[in-house]
RNA sequence: GUGGGCGUCGCCUAGCGGUUAAGGCGCCAGGUUGUGGCCCUGGAGACCGAGGGUUCGAAUCCCUCCGCUCACCCCA
């Protein structure tokens, strides 16, 4: 017997109401914010993830389903949304056309990673990229509609972390004194820890463990050593978030596992307990598209994990709007019947009138049994009876009021009872 | 990559050295002639994760592997 490769989920009808619940909610925002769909390959020439991922961070360094194609070409599964979004932004000419160019996309991630609680190898999110413009308010525009997202998920509880790490101009002299702090600790600290002194300093700052907890706490933050245009930027974006009435702790300690990151870089946090601290996160990538051979464009985006807002909405109990799904089960008895009521199901469908039936010749208690536990409101019952008389009688399963109904006009009375019009 | 927990019908669970491996849910069928839900009866469905061992005898004890799961790491 064959299961499902490790870390990946078959999505079963009875969890399909969240998805798609999720996708409307999710999709009918970004309309609303004037954001685009776009979708991109599932995989991409590995290096546009190297190059712009960044070699030192996990994705890379141990997370990408790499492969070669017969053609030789190296291929990498996307294991993240938003180089692909640039890329395409590049490929396609869009600096043509009116900036910012607002882009959303829902796409599969593949990460290889240890699966556990809301964490798998194929993971779905949605995400939405602004690109073409540096000003703060679209950074607030982007948190606003992230927020906004769970807020109209019904999610309560989140935290927005906030922070700026600084922009190609003053981050290294920030590093630079970062780096003079942790030197003289280094004995101090954990393994991993060493190991970021050298390769990727800013990750020092988010180490979760209780022996260097403490340093980072103390370490300089990289907000109070922003460049004048950096600390303007987050400034004004902290003021406009305020008017937006949007909740946010500065989390001097926020720096996000991706290189590209400039200036502003923010996570949204669910309050529920459990090892995932982060439900969606994003920032912006003023050098990235500059990065992949195209002229100096800023952006900023945001993604969230599909799995994850599920996950917290299940744990929240939230319930979803009803689905009732109006159909008609064609029950008949007899063999003579039976052709009849597939013709009649066909004839339902054809009028729009959502149809099914039996296949077998079962009996007639078998049939209702199973109109019965598919949860339909009505059932049609065709009979040597009702053969004869041109009719069929129409069982209203809840309470099990049946009527005779004229052959003719069991579309038009269907449709009234099924939808409430004529 | 590192730890902990767990693997018995589709799902949940009992059995913990000798049972035809049990029960509940679900599924299928029947309970008079063409009628569901409740109830009753019957049926299908498990070589007890895999492979080795110990033993007269193993789902039950031991070993190895595999898988799932939670946590670390990292992230969505």
């Amino acid at each position: 017997m064959y299961s499902l490769p490790r870390g990946t989920q078959d999505i079963l009808p009875p969890d399909q109401p969240y998805w798609r619940y999720v996708q409307e909610v999710a999709e009918g925002l970004c309309r609303h914010y004037g954001y685009q769909r776009i979708d991109t390959p599932v995989f991409e020439e590995t290096a546009l993830f190297v190059r712009t991922v960044g070699e030192g961070t996990d994705i890379v360094d141990k997370e990408m389903y790499t492969f070669q194609d017969k053609g030789g070409a190296n291929l990498t599964l996307r294991p993240e949304g938003t180089a692909p979004v640039c890329r395409a932004y590049i490929q396609h000419g869009m600096h043509n056309l009116p900036q910012p160019v607002k882009l959303y996309y829902f796409a599969p991630i593949f990460r290889y990673d240890r699966p556990q609680a809301g964490r798998f190898r194929q993971h779905h999110q949605v995400g939405f990229e602004a690109i073409g413009e540096a000003d703060p308010a679209l950074d607030a525009e982007v948190i606003d509609l992230a927020w906004r997202l769970y807020v109209d998920l019904g999610l309560r509880g989140m935290s927005l972390e906030l922070n700026s790490i600084g922009c190609p101009a003053c981050r290294p002299a920030y590093l630079e004194s970062l780096v003079a702090y942790y030197r003289p600790l280094a004995a101090l600290l954990c393994r991993d820890c060493q190991a970021r002194l050298e390769r990727n300093p800013l990750r020092l700052l988010d180490c979760k463990k209780e022996g260097c907890q403490p340093y980072a706490g103390e370490a300089l933050k990289s907000s109070e050593h922003l460049c004048a245009d950096c600390r303007e930027h987050f400034e004004s974006l902290q003021r406009r978030l305020a008017r937006l009435g949007i909740p946010f702790h500065l989390n001097h300690r926020l720096v996000r596992g991706l290189d590209y990151y400039t200036r502003t870089v923010f996570e949204v946090q669910p309050q529920e307990e459990g090892a995932q601290s982060t439900i969606g996160g994003g920032g912006r990538y003023d050098s990235l598209i500059e990065q992949l051979g195209g002229k100096s464009t800023p952006a900023v985006g945001f993604a969230t994990g599909i799995e994850r807002i599920i996950l917290n909405m299940k744990r929240q109990g939230i319930d979803l709007p009803a689905q009732a799904e109006a159909t008609v089960f064609v029950s008949y008895a007899g063999d003579v019947a039976r052709e009849q009521a597939l013709d009649l199901v066909a004839r339902l469908r054809r009028e729009g009138i959502p149809a099914t039936s039996a296949f077998d010749r079962k009996s007639l208690k078998a049939q209702l049994r199973q109109a019965d536990a598919r949860g339909v409101r009505f059932a049609l019952i065709l009979g040597e009876d009702e053969l004869r008389d041109g009719a069929v009688t129409l069982r209203e399963m809840e309470g099990g009021r049946q009527e005779r109904i004229e052959a003719a006009r069991i579309p038009e009375e269907l449709r009234w009872r099924v939808f409430g019009k004529s």
